[in-house]
DNA sequence: GCTCAACACCTAGGAACCCTAGGCATAGGA
DNA sequence: TCCTATGCCTAGGGTTCCTAGGTGTTGAGC
């Protein structure tokens, strides 16, 4: 799944809901917590997660204690600030889809349409 | 607001209501029929209507009737499929963005929404 | 012991997409 | 006369994401 635009509100969300974490742990529960909607490579987190960082948004440590050293991020106050903003962006982002579109947010996984493909 | 990823859907999906319109009527009812959230600029879409004219999911026609010269589309039968498929493919990532960052777009009381068709 | 999957990080490069910033032309109201 | 609204268009750039690799460790299964 595209998650063109959208990409560093479900970063700072989920970093927000477990507290700190590393790369490849966002990376597991964003797929498990979507129930595998959100199957991100790393490719996309990692850069993604940079590019927070030098914007101030979260901040790391490296931890040398694990089996494997890993870089383990947080949310800054910025952080913060920024998740507020982009999840009312998204709302109201949402909200207009709504509008148009007309649909109902919730239904049942069904078979899903063929492709189309260009 | 950035419309990232979701143009096409949402030019399909007004196209489908208004069942033709010229590209400018499209911004105006794009950014009335989302109360302003969407206010395009003509040149996202009038490349955005070229490239899915290129892809076979609209056709158009030249107005020379009118005032002025005007382009008006329509939705091909590829057109409908891949509409479909663009409005599954939003619920689906709607509703994944639900379950990450834990809202619903809210829903104002009234009639029912209008049936999808799938 | 060997192999393979999972863990954990990283970057280069490209493609897609959208937006900025213009341009052209006509009609009508101030 | 000037400005706004209508109506179309494109070039170019910036951002963002994904593809496609790379490195190395750990642990389970054969």
């Amino acid at each position: 799944m595209d998650v063109r635009g959208h990409l560093d509100l479900l970063l700072l969300a989920t970093l927000q809901r477990l507290g700190e974490a590393h790369g490849y742990a966002l990376i597991a529960e964003l797929r498990s917590s979507s129930d595998g909607v959100f199957d991100l490579a790393e490719g996309t987190v990692y850069p993604a997660l940079h590019r927070l960082e030098r914007g101030g948004a979260v901040t790391s440590v490296t931890d040398r204690t694990a089996a494997r050293p890993r870089r383990i991020y947080r949310l800054t106050g910025a952080g913060q600030t920024l998740l507020a903003d982009r999840r009312t962006q998204w709302q109201v982002f949402a909200e207009g889809m709504r509008k148009i579109i007309g649909t109902v947010p919730a239904r049942p996984a069904g078979p899903a349409n063929p492709a189309v493909t260009w």
